[in-house]
DNA sequence: TTCTAATCCATAATCGTTACGATTTATAAC
DNA sequence: GTTATAAATCGTAACGATTATGGATTAGAA
């Protein structure tokens, strides 16, 4: 994904253009790692004094919804990166100092074999976590 | 795990033995299943009305450091069960609508390979979501 | 029974997140 | 370009889960 594209979804869907989202996509271009509404928060005020969680969380909701980013949750705030573009269903390694992740080709569903016959699968999480080379 | 070994492992690191303690115990030995902490406090408050969240919480925050309880994070909210008894690391499906758990004899970190060369790992989570069979 | 640390209650503070009405802005029609 | 209007934003307040605090109570050992 990036920031191109992501224009493209945006418009398809009738969302405007706007230097807050422009500035917020190429912050998710710019750097691959896991981030939180703070984080972008602290940056964007600098340039855009005055600015407000919820512009923030009004378009990270739109971008997840949309496909545009990727969520997940790490000791208990939001994360958020852009979405990756491989077309195969992969999980991450994701370091807990600098948010880098590294993309991991397995899935533990492949493995799953006959258990959970009866149960109604609607949802996996799968995420490694620890330090990068660059952070240890 | 049990309240019987629970009260073991309380007393060998000085805890003391209370009621609200013994009831909260006792309601995780009861049912197999992931709560909130607002979950017990509204059943814990029917009989010892005034009891405070403090008092779950920080009995809980005990509870999971001395290896009794476990913890995971579901739509954002902290969810709490009793540790397995397991001596084999595993997995578990979690039910969505009920809370309740079935164990996958399955680590992802089996199929690893040389992924994660120079990574530090410290952790990792695999979790499956849906419903159980009783709930759908 | 007495003593003391552990525990608990009541309440307030904190943190991440969401929601609100008023205002501003991007887009499209004129 | 001007205007209309729906979307986006701002400023701020509310919210829910969690954590912290200070004083009162209680369990367990001396």
């Amino acid at each position: 994904m990036n920031s191109v594209k992501a224009w493209e979804i945006l418009k398809n869907n009738g969302y405007k253009r706007t230097n807050k989202r422009e500035r917020l996509l190429q912050m998710f271009e710019a750097n691959d790692k896991y981030v939180t509404a703070r984080q972008l928060l602290d940056v964007l005020t600098v340039e855009y004094p005055g600015m407000s969680y919820d512009t923030i969380y009004r378009n990270l909701s739109t971008f997840v919804a949309l496909g545009i980013l990727d969520e997940t949750e790490l000791s208990g705030e939001r994360h958020f990166r852009m979405q990756c573009d491989a077309t195969e269903h992969h999980h991450h390694f994701i370091c807990m100092d600098c948010g880098n992740v590294k993309a991991l080709e397995i899935c533990p569903m492949d493995m799953l074999g006959p258990n959970l016959q009866d149960y109604q699968v609607e949802n996996h999480k799968f995420e490694i976590y620890g330090k990068c080379p660059q952070c240890h």
